[in-house]
DNA sequence: GTGGTCTAGACCACT
DNA sequence: GTGGTCTAGACCACC
């Protein structure tokens, strides 16, 4: 897994890392029961302060997308989401809210908004019917 | 128009107005002329200090949504984006992705998210081909 | 860097301040990734709010000049215009008019614009045909 | 003469009407002793408040461009400008160099900047040597 | 330490 | 009346 930062984002840093871990895990590249790097090991990676790193886990965390374990290291976890069906509905709702409203000031019309949607599927696991499967596939590929 | 903060959000509150504005306009229900509250008026509405109106509209105004005139009032503006075309396909790309992989961190498959664009795109002017006489007529039925 | 307000003229402080940001990166003093004064340390020596300061360095960053890390300070930008090439077109010419509709006004002929012009860009980056190397030049010469 | 206000433009609209004026004249199309229109004429033909023309010719005549005269009207002055060498110079440099910063952040260069000038001086009695005949000509061809 | 947000309240400029 | 600017001072978030 590669992850770099943009000292020129407008986004903090620990936000960067955090959503890049989640992007590698959408598109397959990380899987639940892998192993993320280390505190310190990351921080020396990418050059940031270890501070930093610690809170990227600790937001990850928070969001039940990662687990750390005392004295073993941290893994990403198994997917699931522990919220309840409505506030899941409600979020996917606003986040859809959300694209559409932006792309609207864009200048964009409806068929390119679901054309980068459906680019955007494409690059994810959700883009197969069968994820798990998909995601192993694409992971064994990177490994051999 | 009806707005209002959540203050308990994360999202600062200017961001939240300025939000609520951009997705007025998405749906049609504030078009290009169409005077907004005034300063004061809005701060007393939602129950913020003026100042932090200002910001909404000042940031509004720097996304080119809205234009502020001194003694006249503040009013949508013409809605074109001055973006040159590879900075908004940036722009849409990436807000594609963030989409995608929101969505699959809460657990949505591909089906979910294409049907819940479709849906955000149906509630804005963005469903219409001919947007510009659909936002009359959704004006028009509010009249009614 | 050395910043300077004048509290008789009519612009207002914070654009006073900008345009002086954007004068030194046109002039090679700052350039892509140079730190600026922290908020309260400008504030401090020009001898005004920091609210002030947060406004000048809000508007330069709205316009992608510079970019305000949260804990880690303010930096010049990567300088490249994400205006569409019509806009840029428009701006220029709408300038290009001010400019010598105001000379005119002044009692100035056609040659004393040019020469004005011609100074003016002696003494910014676009007289080298090489700005970024230009750029790291005068930066040298002024440590030596 | 014609002149128009643009209500989505951020430019507050007395300085609209200000700046046209001004550049009718430096364009050639008004000239010393003609006569503008009325306040109330001008107020009615673009469709403002008489008191912002009153505050645009109250602008115009302080910058000595026109003179008003009780019960007779409002005319074009001797073009003479009222300010000392020096600050005319500190004006000309000024504004020489507010064009260049600013392009040089929309990202043209020298020759860009160079060709833009040419254009606006070339739209102005600047281009002429002979800039008194040079507007009569003008002016009668527009009445012929 | 850095920037980010918000309130409170003043005074000015424009229509 | 409208928006525009500025000060003062508080508290929070990020590194």
């Amino acid at each position: 897994m590669l992850l770099r930062v943009d000292p020129l984002s407008p986004d903090p840093i620990f936000e960067q890392l955090a959503f890049q871990v989640k992007g590698a895990i959408a598109r397959g590249e990380l899987g639940p029961g892998d192993r993320l790097p280390s505190v310190r090991e990351l921080a020396r990676e990418v050059g940031v302060n270890p501070n930093t790193v610690v809170r990227t886990y600790e937001t990850l965390e928070a969001e039940r997308v990662i687990v750390r374990k005392q004295g073993a290291g941290t893994f990403v976890g198994g997917g699931k989401s522990v919220l309840a069906e409505a506030e899941r509905e409600r979020q996917l709702a606003e986040l859809a809210e959300r694209a559409v409203t932006e792309a609207y000031h864009l200048g964009f019309e409806a068929q390119h908004v679901r054309a980068a949607i459906a680019r955007a599927l494409e690059a994810s696991q959700l883009a197969s019917k069968k994820a798990s499967s998909g995601r192993r596939v694409t992971r064994a590929r990177k490994r051999s």
